[in-house]
This record gives structure tokens, C-alpha cells and sequence, in this order.
DNA sequence: TTGTATGCGTTATCAA
DNA sequence: TTGATAACGCATACAA
């Protein structure tokens, strides 16, 4: 593989004229440019990002930290980031992260230390910890956030539309004829349980002439764990709903395992909508509607806003709503007949 | 950010010293080790992997591919692998690989290209690609096998004892007095599947007087969906199992809800057992009983059999038998009394 | 067992 | 508009 330097020889120039054709530097005159230009086709020349990197002192990689390794949603995103990485020729430096370690401060540092990055996605939960933010932007880190509680001025956001979201999911139900549809919310600590439930609250309301049974609603923390027994609570109620909205999947999977020991058939009896679209929908029977997040679109607009932000310098933060889709399977269908 | 320049200064010694230390060198005397490690932990040294690749030309960075990205296998083993690398102070390079793309050769070329790895970790099912291996030593890469399905020479492997694994969770079917055990065995491309069968098969024949029933095993293929309709066959069958040890724990799931939806309780009228301890084993009611992969040690011993294969250079193949362990959770029970 | 000096491919400084 | 040379952080021939 040819060196700047055999370009340089070859095109009767010196090193540094090579590195400017090769950056784009303006003061240049067209025919040297031109001449390296050939030179460098000639010798198949293709420069070195490690020495470029070893010379400029910011890396090719981009950092990410992940929080919840057996989390369906973390484990799609890890996988849609890496592909969008190696499809932009860089580099995913990921470690896993505990965040509730005291140390974390020092976990970080060390992170950045080895890795060198300069640049780092950041994933819930910790896309929203204020700590965090402060101590990446104390060493000059520029970061985007992904689902963050609130946008964060000098860093990008991107986003769905989880209310939206939540809304569409929610009238699927109710255009299919449900009367009482019930729902399972996330861990209070995440804006996502919020939205989701005013999306969910919201179509109640304008679809239906109902108010919102409260008695409908439980905190399922978005726990596998904790969403069997708010399912059982609810379909053991004498007036049970007849479709259950869980605000992630793991949660409808649960629902749909509670379900199936009561003897309730899905869809006929009950008809059960999640949300994310992680793995664990298709490993139902029937499979699961579901929100389905953009992963991949996440993964490569992330890259992009980092790429950009690392040319351009231009700080602006910028936000992105990236659309997501309802995805009809097996686990809805209409209403029972009263 | 400390230099190698500056580890030298604190500990007193030059900068090849501290370059020995860092390299496992051998002729140094333990004293100036000492002293060395001292002061790169006093300065939170990281070496710079990018100036060493710069010198070197081979990177700290250890290459992975995987092939199927919603396997729970493939996501607990990324986790263990990665975390194994960050406690090492290595980086993990991963790559999505189409197995069944016919320009795997160009893909992999491309990501020794771009990432200058020149260590890589093989996990199933490429790790019995012979074409791969081919291409590997051409490029003077070397490799550390994870469950491969016959050693090779030249490259470690890691293994558990899968036909002792599948033995020992049929015999605890037998022991909860169980007479008909079905099967429901994974991808017949893959060892596991055959050694897991021979180990089910083995504890059949030793534990109970009977032959092995042949209408008790069905072919899985390790999917969701094609252990769904063996389920279905063999609990609608005149003459069904009372207990059915699926050879991953995603055909277990699917074990568990043709069950439910049977009318089946889970363990009362049937137990179900799985392989692998993947996050869907614990995403059930009740909890799976099931294999657990020793997959953190799996992570720990390939960073470091690659790690000491790069610096003894003695190439001579080590093999690793890692234990498993049997994880007996609620889905199993006591057969039904008759 | 340890140290000195050089070079890897690139960009930056300064001078021409 | 160009060029000579230093520097980035590390590893290695060679020397002590």
C-alpha cells in the first residue's frame, strides 16, 4: 500500500502538498493539484486513518455505554449502531456500564482514557444524566443523545414520537371494537412511561366518549416481572378488558403468558399490544402488534449527526423525529361479542 | 493524558522499559515491573492503541463476527466477550456477517482492512466455516474456536461439555419421575444438536429400562416457530409426554405456549426444560429450568488464550473444557401421578 | 536486565 | 503557492 510520501515522489512535490490536496486546502494551484491527483490514482494511494488519527489526536471511533445488557431495546440498538458504524467505516467502542455504581465517575473516565473517543452516543437511561453530560462536556466530548427526557442544549437529539405512538397503537384497539382496553405503564423514572401513557389516555379520550378507568392503568415498571402481576390483577377483575396495551414488549409478553394459563384465548378473548418491536414479540404465539422503534434509522442518523458535528464545529444542536410504524400481527383482533 | 514518556519519568526507568512491562515481556526483573505497574496506575495510564497500531501494524483491538443478531446465545456471548476486552484493556471490533451472502470472502477482507485485527474470535456457527478458516491463516490472522464442532489445529477452542450437559438435565427429568421424555432438538448442522441428542438419548437408555422412543424426538431446528409445531404434535398425541427438554431455550418457550394454550399447566401436568440460561428463560412463568452457559468465563478465557497465543507465539493449540452448570427453575416438577 | 535512538504516515509550524 | 522539518505515542534494532 502506497505512502504520501511515494505520492509525493512520484508527483515531484513535497509531502505537505500531497496533505493538502488530500484535505482540500485552498491555496493550491490547480495544476499541482492536479498532478498529485494522478499520482496518487496511479499508486492506488489511499491515506492512513491510524496515522492521520496518531497525528490529529481524535479517534474514528465513537463511544457508547449500555446500561441493561439483557434488555431487548439495548440489544437492537447496539446491534443497529454497530451496523451503522461499519457502514460509515468507523468504529463502535461499547462497554457495558453499571449505573448504579458509585464509582461510575471513574468507570467513565477510564472509558474515555482507553478508547480515546471524542465523540459518544448516549442511550437511556443515561441520555438523561445531567452527571454524566457534565463531566463528557468538562472533557470536550460531544455527544448525541438517543430518547433523551428533554432535549439538552449543545448536544443533538433524535427521537420517535412516543406519544404519537402510543396514540395510534391504542385507536388499532379501538377501532377493532374494544370497550376496555387496559394498560401497562413503565418505570416512572422514564419520560417514555409518560408519553406512552398520554398517548394511551388521549385516544381513550378522543376515540371513545369514555374517561379513563384508572383502574385500568398499573405500573408494570417495564419489568417482565412486575407486569404478571398487574396482569393477573387485571383479568382476574370481575369486569376484566378485553385488549391490554403494555408499554414495551417484555410487558405484553407477560400478559400474553397470564393470559394463556386463565384459559383466555389471544385474540379471541383478549387482544394484547406491545411496544419496541425487540426480538421477544416474534417469540410469541401469536405474535405480537407492537410499535416497531426505526432501529436502524436511529443507528445511522446518530452517525451521521456525529460525523457532521465533528466537520462542521457549527454547535447548533439539532433534534430528529424519526417515524415509527404499527405493526398488526397475531395478538389483536376484534372485540368478543357481549 | 499520560504517555508512555511520562510512565517512564515517574517510575525512573526509559521507555522501552515500560513498553517491556506493557508487552509481558520476559527478562525483566519483578522489582522495576512493579515499579513500572505502579506508576501507570498512579497516572491512569492507557496506552494509546492508536500510535501502537501506527508502529506495529496490528491492532489491541480483537475481531468478532456474528451472524445472527436476535440470538439470545450470540447476545450474552457479545456482552461476556465485550466485557472480558474492556477488563482486559482491549477493544472488541464486531461485525455483522450475512453468512449466506456469497461475498462473505469481500466482507471479510474488507473488516480485516479496516480494522487491522489480526486476532479474532470465531463463535458458531462460523466457527466451523473450514473456508473461513482458510482465509484467516492466508491473512496471517489467528483464531480462538468457541464451541466449534471438532477442534482444529492451530487454534484453541472453548467448549462446555454439551453431552454431559444435555445427560445430566434429562436425568433430572427422570428423577422427577418422568417416563416419557420428549426431545426437541435444534439445527442438524450444528454439533450441539447431535451431542445434546446423544446426551438425552444416553441418560434415557441408563436411567430407565426403555429404548429411546423415536416418536419423542422432532427436529426444532433451534427456531421458535418450527418447535411450535413440534409441541403441537407431540402434546396432542394420544400417548404424550409428561416432561420435553427442548435443546435451546427458545424452543422451550415455545413448548411452554402450545402448553398454556393446550390447557396444560406448566409443571403440574407437564415439565418443560431448556439450554443456554438466555434472557427468555427468565421472560417465562415460570422460570425455565435449563443449562446455564458459563458464558462469562467463556469471554474471559478466549481474551485470554488470544492474548497469551499473541505473546508466546508458541502456537500450539490449547483446548478448554468449561463447566456448565444445572439451573432447575419452576417449569420443571414431579411427573403426574397416573 | 536496561537504555538510546530511529521510524511508522500523517499534519502543523514556520520559513521561503 | 510551496517545502523542510518537527511532532504525535509507541516499539524495536542495537548498544551497554
Amino acid at each position: 500500500m502506497a505512502t504520501i510520501n511515494e505520492v509525493a515522489e512520484l508527483a515531484n512535490v513535497s509531502v505537505k502538498t500531497v496533505s493538502r490536496v488530500l484535505n482540500n486546502y485552498e491555496h493550491i494551484s490547480e495544476k499541482t493539484r492536479k498532478k498529485v491527483q494522478e499520482a496518487m490514482e496511479a499508486l492506488n494511494y489511499a491515506p492512513s486513518s491510524i496515522a492521520r488519527q496518531m497525528r490529529t489526536g481524535d479517534s474514528l471511533s465513537i463511544g457508547m455505554l449500555y446500561s441493561d445488557p439483557s434488555s431487548g431495546y439495548q440489544a437492537r440498538l447496539n446491534h443497529a449502531v454497530l451496523k451503522a458504524c461499519s457502514d460509515a467505516r468507523r468504529y463502535l467502542a461499547v462497554e457495558y456500564f453499571d449505573e448504579t455504581n458509585s464509582k461510575w465517575r471513574q468507570q467513565v473516565e477510564a472509558f474515555l482514557d482507553r478508547t480515546k473517543v471524542t465523540n459518544m452516543i448516549l442511550v437511556p437511561p443515561m441520555c438523561d444524566a445531567s452527571d454524566l453530560h457534565h463531566l463528557l462536556k468538562e472533557r470536550g466530548v460531544h455527544f448525541v443523545l438517543i430518547s433523551p427526557s428533554s432535549p439538552l442544549s449543545g448536544a443533538s437529539s433524535i427521537y420517535i414520537d412516543e406519544r404519537a405512538a402510543a396514540m395510534e397503537i391504542t385507536k388499532h384497539l379501538i377501532d377493532l371494537g374494544h370497550k376496555r382496553i387496559g394498560h401497562i405503564s413503565g418505570d416512572e423514572g422514564h419520560v417514555a412511561t409518560l408519553l406512552r401513557r398520554q398517548g394511551y389516555q388521549a385516544a381513550i379520550e378522543r376515540y371513545t366518549n369514555q374517561d379513563v378507568d384508572e383502574d385500568l392503568i398499573a405500573s408494570g415498571r417495564f419489568k417482565f416481572k412486575d407486569a404478571l402481576q398487574c396482569a393477573d390483577r387485571m383479568l382476574q377483575s370481575k369486569n376484566r378488558p378485553t385488549a391490554i396495551f403494555a408499554a414495551n414488549d417484555e410487558m405484553a409478553s407477560a400478559v400474553m403468558m397470564v393470559a394463556n394459563r386463565l384459559g383466555l384465548d389471544v385474540p379471541k378473548d383478549l387482544s394484547v399490544a406491545g411496544f419496541d418491536n425487540t426480538h421477544i414479540s416474534e417469540v410469541m404465539w401469536p405474535a405480537l402488534t407492537t410499535i416497531a422503534q426505526p432501529f436502524e434509522q436511529i443507528g445511522i442518523e446518530a452517525v451521521r449527526l456525529i460525523s457532521e458535528g465533528t466537520t462542521s464545529d457549527s454547535s447548533e444542536s439539532i433534534t430528529k423525529v424519526l417515524p415509527h410504524t404499527l405493526l398488526i400481527r397475531g395478538s389483536t383482533g376484534p372485540a368478543p361479542k357481549e
